[in-house]
DNA sequence: CCGTATTTGTCCGTATGTATC
DNA sequence: CGATACATACGGACAAATACG
């Protein structure tokens, strides 16, 4: 019997005797208290060595817990600040109708939209063949940055037919909705036509926007949303952070 | 008036007048050559000096050409090989009936399914959760490789119920088709219920099968198959090699 | 801007139980 | 049975990032 044993807690004492290892056994009972609610999503969970005081073990084996935890995304560690809860990926259904600020709406998060940069050029021959126009036709470009609860989402850059949509950058700026400022525009509706998904290693500049690492993951997709008549109104170049963002496909 | 313009072809001058760059021009008209087939995906363009002669203009000015299409992904340059027009992704459409081998030979590819291990064992908690199954159920794993011309283009982690296909392992390693190992266990038929979509990083095990760098993209995709009444038969974790496959959904 | 406290990250080492040959 | 390798657990010291007054 060591020293252990003696200044060891009741709550240690009842994760003892089998052969699991102490660090699992303390990762297991932080997941219960994640899952519970007893650390919320986003907050910090008690230090090192509050955790080690209060399993009455060693920090560094809170530390390999913690490392478990982490290794399945559950929590995050900063170092001089502390490990804080990981937000759980948002599912980000795609259908027919997809709206960014429905889909953060329903799983009770506040949705924003920010406008990043905005120009208008002339439609180069990806663009045109997408919005089914000719190329050189004058095109709106907006770069965008979408978020939930003020955790950056995805970061889009999207062309829009520029003669239709007078005034439509700054229904943007106001609104932060691609939705809001195509209805002020006369766009009472709109469809997804077809997405296509692959992946991609963050670049410096997207995981800027995105608040992730340089090199991170990035779900990359292509769309075209089309206004009732079927015409194409706006061609997207999405990048979500994947470890924010689960693309949902019901078929 | 520099030596350029004298050894300048008609190719050139037909590019030279406006406000283009150089490079930007001699960029786009490889994009259309690529495009159109005059070099086709897989296959070397021309060297940087013999393009040079070619558009009468310093090889520098092909390089940063080049390095445009580079960065589309649309080449890929090889020190003291060459330059190679980029394998252009498979689509892989989303749906009701998603079958690996329809997908690849719509798209004139041979497909191929290999298996790299298989076992029986006992349901975790979230196999048995997709597949409706109980904790501790007996079910099949088996760990797949799916290609493409030869090309790998995923390994898929799946979980069937054990009970109900006798021989499966033994089908599946015959046919290298998971549709037709189910057509002889008596699964006339299947349907993909949901797809979730994220993107991760590759880990060495995944980057070895697929024969693609340690830390390149994957499409990572969880899904669910079920029989005609409903019942799941097949949970999947596949990890699709993000610069040869392409999720399509259509809406 | 500076110093201090807090917190995680990394390195050194020691001891012990367990699995394997 | 011994020899060996490996994971586990502990102890300590310092570095690095962050927060705060």
């Amino acid at each position: 019997m060591n020293s252990n044993d003696i200044s060891m807690t009741d709550e240690t004492a009842a994760l003892r005797g089998d052969g699991i290892a102490l660090w699992r056994r303390i990762g297991d009972a932080l997941r219960r208290e994640i899952a519970d609610g007893t650390h919320r999503t986003g907050q910090r969970i008690p230090s090192e060595a509050a955790l080690a005081g209060r399993f009455g073990v060693n920090r560094h084996t809170v530390r390999q817990a913690v490392a478990a935890l982490a290794q399945d995304g559950l929590v995050r560690t900063e170092q001089g600040r502390g490990t804080i809860v990981t937000a759980k990926p948002i599912d980000y259904p795609i259908g027919p109708r997809t709206r960014f600020s429905e889909i953060v709406s329903k799983q009770a998060r506040a949705p924003s939209g920010r406008l990043i940069s905005a120009s208008e050029a002339e439609a180069d021959v990806e663009v045109a063949a997408a919005l089914g126009l000719s190329r050189g036709d004058r095109v709106l470009r907006l770069e965008t940055l979408s978020a939930a609860d003020g955790v950056p989402l995805n970061v889009a850059t999207s062309w829009f037919p520029a003669d239709r949509l007078p005034g439509f950058v700054a229904h943007y700026a106001e609104t932060g909705s691609i939705t809001k400022a195509l209805e002020r525009c006369g766009i009472a509706d709109y469809h997804r036509r077809e997405t296509r998904v692959t992946a991609r290693i963050a670049n410096p500049e997207d995981a800027l926007a995105l608040k992730i690492e340089p090199g991170s993951p990035l779900i990359a997709t292509e769309s075209v949303n089309t206004d009732p008549d079927g015409r194409p109104i706006q061609y997207s170049l999405a990048r979500f952070a994947a470890d924010r963002v689960q693309i949902v496909v019901q078929s």
